[in-house]
DNA sequence: ACATGTAAACGTATTTTTTACGCTAACTTA
DNA sequence: TAAGTTAGCGTAAAAAATACGTTTACATGT
């Protein structure tokens, strides 16, 4: 009977909201195999843990955070045939709030790359990447992930602008507004943008509370 | 390091549209552990074959279909901490055509349980078919897949009960007429239904070909 | 000091989509 | 032949999406 070691590999996506782009957390391999190329970061499972364990304490290496949004993308069968223990790996891919990382937090060997600019990678990290950009594509038209993504505080245009960066779209400012606003969901607070070069919005914030309330089951 | 036995399970499911429910394919299990008992249908990863390859057998053998649509539900990773070497399972849901099953195609010991009729099943199983169901409703708002669950030829009635049942809901007749209608790759055929006690319908059929040249890829 | 650029925040009008419901036609069964 | 059922056509109203007009409040450059 075959026997596979099991590898975890992470999906890490933040927004940048200054350069208004998405970005994706990549780390230099120091160990063979591709030793020196930029990777997904991964780790292998350990005894005791379960994949979703295994994940989160990856996130938690790069990235100095917990409670962050993590799911699973898709398991993966690597056809390393030649081997009598073959490794199996599955993706996972977060999604975590660009604004609140530290420089502390930040690994010497990692680095965050833009969505359109990322290097060739090794093994089926290309292709996992590719596919989480597309899960979450979906499922930000689906459930308001994107809130995992933005500051707590964000002006109506930051949202806006990020769909744009999102779908690659021009959206026009006022009816966006209006569909925003009639969301039970989405609260103003007391509180306008600083320093900018145009009247100041005011901010919001996502109530989670709120949106379980008035979410239908079905 | 840690090595895992994987095992596949298939949730494979039908749509009865006679009963007009939807059912999930199960067998009875041949060894131990859970001997006897009503469990999804699966095996090991061997060798050289992918999870996909592995889940398309399972289901061959289950079923005597192939190509049929056939899609990675979600990897577990079993907490067996006890043993050194540890099982994972990959799940798989498949969508078939109910009606074209034969009965020489049917397993000595599997048997077609309604949707809402399914027995305690062991291990994670029960966990993996609610899950699947979840994913199925999703995926039938998203995508036209409700086409791999009906005949090949279906009347505008049959469509509609398949929506009601998934979704518990009820449908006007003339309003889903009306939607169905505009979708350029719902195509009327020259055929009508026979033998029913009431004005009989036009039978209508999907066509890929034109779903894909009308989907934008965004 | 003032013009310029930019996005906020308010609005209206039009089009498109969804929903509710009326009616006749064609078939089987009692 | 009446009753029951779904097919297939239709209209009207309500809701949502889209297009676009206007004033306000800020920073920046001259």
């Amino acid at each position: 009977m075959i026997h596979f070691k099991i590898a975890i590999d992470c999906v890490i996506v933040g927004y940048d909201s200054q350069l208004n782009e998405l970005k994706v957390l990549l780390t230099e391999r120091v160990n063979e195999p591709q030793k020196g190329k930029w990777a997904l970061p991964g780790g292998f499972v350990k005894k005791t843990e379960s994949f979703e364990k295994t994940a989160a304490s990856i996130l938690l290496r790069e990235t100095g955070m917990t409670n962050v949004y993590l799911r699973q993308l898709k398991a993966y069968s690597l056809t390393d045939a030649s081997q009598d223990n073959r490794i199996a790996s599955v993706a996972y891919y977060s999604l975590v709030k660009f604004e609140n990382l530290t420089d502390a937090s930040r690994q010497q060997y990692s680095r965050w790359f833009p969505w359109n600019g990322i290097p060739t990678l090794p093994f089926d990290h290309g292709k996992k990447v590719a596919f989480a950009f597309e899960k979450i594509k979906e499922l930000v038209r689906l459930e308001p992930v994107v809130y995992h993504l933005l500051p707590t505080k964000f002006p109506l245009n930051q949202l806006q602008r990020f769909y744009e960066a999102l779908y690659n779209i021009k959206i026009d400012n006022r009816n966006f507004r209006k569909k925003i606003l009639k969301l039970p969901y989405i609260e103003r607070l007391d509180e306008v943008e600083k320093n900018v070069s145009h009247r100041p919005g005011y901010l919001y914030h996502f109530n989670e509370k709120k949106y379980k309330e008035n979410s239908s089951p079905y």
